[in-house]
DNA sequence: TATTTTAGTGAACACTGTTCACTTTTCGAA
DNA sequence: TTCGAAAAGTGAACAGTGTTCACTAAAATA
């Protein structure tokens, strides 16, 4: 019911849809080059020659159209990582593929993924999103990512690769936020990487590299045995 | 011979000192509460009944305020993570201690932490920093924080508990990034640790299972042998 | 065709950081 | 102590921001 209005749109909401469109592509251009300081409603409105009060008739606000910019973000970063956790790779490197890709698109688009955790909620926002439950949080795109994650832990412990005794969420919150830290530190202090002595390293490299230390990090420990294995 | 000159000030350069003081800790206090946005020139020259133009008089911007802010918060950062690291704890405690101390560090001031790393260069940026060579970095705030871990994985690869196949800076880099990453989480997503089916876990705990989780990616692979040892 | 809804505008409001001519205060040397 | 210079502090203004609202023009509907 819904995709037949969808489907055959009246040509009034076509044209509303495409002047949406305009607006969030200058904006995407705009951010995507100079971050949130440098999007302006007015320069945008100058940009697609249209008064700044007009962009007010398709978003409630500037932080309004910033949301949409960074949701869209990160549901491609969703995206890549789906496509590759869905691979048929092995499980190592299928493992370090996730946490490279995701690594790697959000370093592509730096403003955007600095963007999409720029928020620092209020005690009392925080009060009051505490409702929230553990499903509610899954349903989002942050929520999905971090399911990706937790499975990939599962799978790793029932293949015996993984410690069994980590516990898939709080594990899966840990790889986040090592794939999470590294992707700022080379948003935010880009020449790290290059400012060591072996300057032949490029930043692809240096992904690949923390990526193995963190999946060596959930490992068996050496004084385990191996699944169904036997200690030397 | 600087300290003579500090100990006998002249009133003037005393009392422009307190001023100066002054205006920084409003701007701490209001920084703290409401972050950059937060912090505007004019609420602050009203807080300490002073003309906005005032302020120009002892800093040249806003963001050389900010800087200064950030950059003492860095230091206290430094600080706390340095004296943690010349304890003389065990290896293994004292290493977990330095990042469970960076990350608690960092979230107890959200928003200067997150500030800390908010800037993202553009290419011209890049392009100019570039020169900064790596004894430059060093004297940085960051620089140090960095040398402590890079001290760190070089203990322990002396000591035989780290892999002596990882190489010190590379590895440093992604210490650091797990800690960033899990600080910057925490601040922007506090409540993802609350929303799993464990209600009982605090943050601290989460802090200390990351950190051992880090240092345990680091550890001599279970199919390698320890130091002194022969390969089978 | 008449009416109502929608698209779009320009002027205004309340902010922001910053500058600059200007006054007042303070300090050091004659 | 007095005088001139330097420093401290101010108010008004500039250019910019997000946002609102009464208004017009155009399109959709009856």
């Amino acid at each position: 019911m819904d995709s037949d209005y969808t489907l055959e749109q009246t040509p009034a909401t076509r044209r509303r849809n495409k002047v949406r469109e305009a607006i969030l592509a200058a904006a995407e251009r705009m951010f995507a080059k100079e971050g949130e300081s440098g999007l302006s409603i007015r320069r945008l409105a100058e940009e697609i020659d249209y008064s700044p009060s007009a962009i007010y008739k398709y978003f409630g606000s500037k932080e309004e159209l910033l949301e949409e910019l960074k949701d869209s973000f990160f549901e491609r970063l969703l995206e890549q990582v789906d496509r590759v956790s869905a691979t048929s790779m092995n499980f190592h490197d299928r493992a370090r593929a996730c946490v490279t890709t995701y690594v790697s698109t959000a370093t592509a688009r730096p403003h955007h993924y600095a963007a999409a955790f720029s928020s620092i909620p209020t005690r009392e926002e925080l009060a009051a999103r505490r409702q929230l439950s553990w499903d509610d949080f899954l349903a989002t795109p942050k929520g999905q990512a971090f399911k990706i994650l937790v499975d990939l832990v599962e799978e790793g412990q029932g293949l015996g690769v993984f410690d069994p005794a980590l516990e898939p969420v709080k594990t899966a919150k840990s790889i986040w936020a090592s794939s999470h830290g590294l992707a700022l530190l080379m948003i935010h202090m880009p020449l790290l990487p290059d400012v060591q002595p072996c300057p032949t390293q490029t930043d692809g490299d240096f992904v690949a590299y923390h990526a193995d230390i963190v999946m060596r990090g959930l490992a068996v420990p050496a004084d385990l045995p191996h699944k169904n294995g036997t200690r030397s």
